[in-house]
DNA sequence: ACCAGAAAGTCTCATATGAGACCATCTCGA
DNA sequence: TCGAGATGGTCTCATATGAGACTTTCTGGT
């Protein structure tokens, strides 16, 4: 009987060492989360990056997001626009630049936020759960630097 | 003039601090290459991963696929048969199970998949290129960790 | 001050996707 | 060996998405 790799070998047999362990780990992580907010919240994905990012910091525009998340700007657009019809955002125009909106919650997006954000932590949690401290602090550092770099090296559309 | 963070402090401003920095991470390296996978080549993402994943073990089932790659079996089917259709993989009934049906590579697919590997392997040289060969290692092993415990929390539907 | 081009945001259209029903086959316990 | 339930795979339908055109407003060089 031949020795054959498990199946699940997969998962460093492909040319991509580590960018496709990133995409299974994430993947496993972030669609079913995703799509249970989808279906249980009535939000689309862009909508739900939308209130995040207004979570962190409000009165960012349409294109601040698109830049930090890497949706469509159609998307994020359509995304804003139904966000302001369920009443979640407001939106208000920019006194310098008339083609800006500058977007906030209001209490009813801040409520809705604070529905998913609990699972999205303990799924996040589950996911760490066999790092030991010191080698989640050492991941966290590791992605910092690569999230910094991304401006380097995301927009050569050569690559 | 109050001092305000950088836009870009929302990567680690959120509450799921290692899960956003993965995600904004993968998804510059990923979506702008996918996509233009997508546009000139003609494939799905889908169709995209069951070449990968073929590239790595041939004779795999669909089921298979979806296991390891997080995708939904209806799309995994749609990739499948249309992947067919353009000759780029060939089907075989199981013998043991007729209900499975094992997946091969034609020479087309292998070429196929031989024409977009090395843009993706690019870049993901670049998007790595800021970690020094210890870091890369010590990231490589720590999504490993992470790799293999994924199926110990996964199909947790409570979280 | 003007104009060419860039940037913000919206829209349209075709396509890909998620959810879940559905059929055929297999498995396992009584 | 029978039937209930599981499993592999396909299909349908509604929706979300990607591409790219378009409008309006701004900017920078001449």
């Amino acid at each position: 009987m031949p020795e054959r790799k498990p199946l699940s070998a997969v998962i460093g047999g492909t040319e991509l060492q580590i960018a496709y362990r990133m995409g299974y780990v994430l993947n496993f992580y972030r669609e079913p989360s995703f799509r249970r907010i989808e279906m249980e919240l009535g939000l689309t994905r862009p909508e739900i990056v939308t209130l995040i990012f207004l979570n962190f910091r409000e009165g960012v525009t349409a294109s601040d997001i698109c830049e930090f998340s890497g949706h469509l700007k159609a998307n994020i657009s359509r995304g804003i626009i139904a966000l302001e019809k369920k009443k979640l955002i407001r939106r208000a125009a920019d006194q310098a630049d008339s083609r800006r909106q500058q977007l906030f919650m209001t209490a009813a997006g801040r409520a809705l936020y604070a529905r998913y954000i609990p699972a999205l932590r303990d799924r996040e949690r589950a996911m760490l759960a066999c790092l030991t401290r010191t080698e989640r602090n050492e991941f966290q550092r590791l992605l910092d630097k690569l999230a910094a770099h991304v401006p380097h090296w995301a927009a050569l559309d050569e690559l």
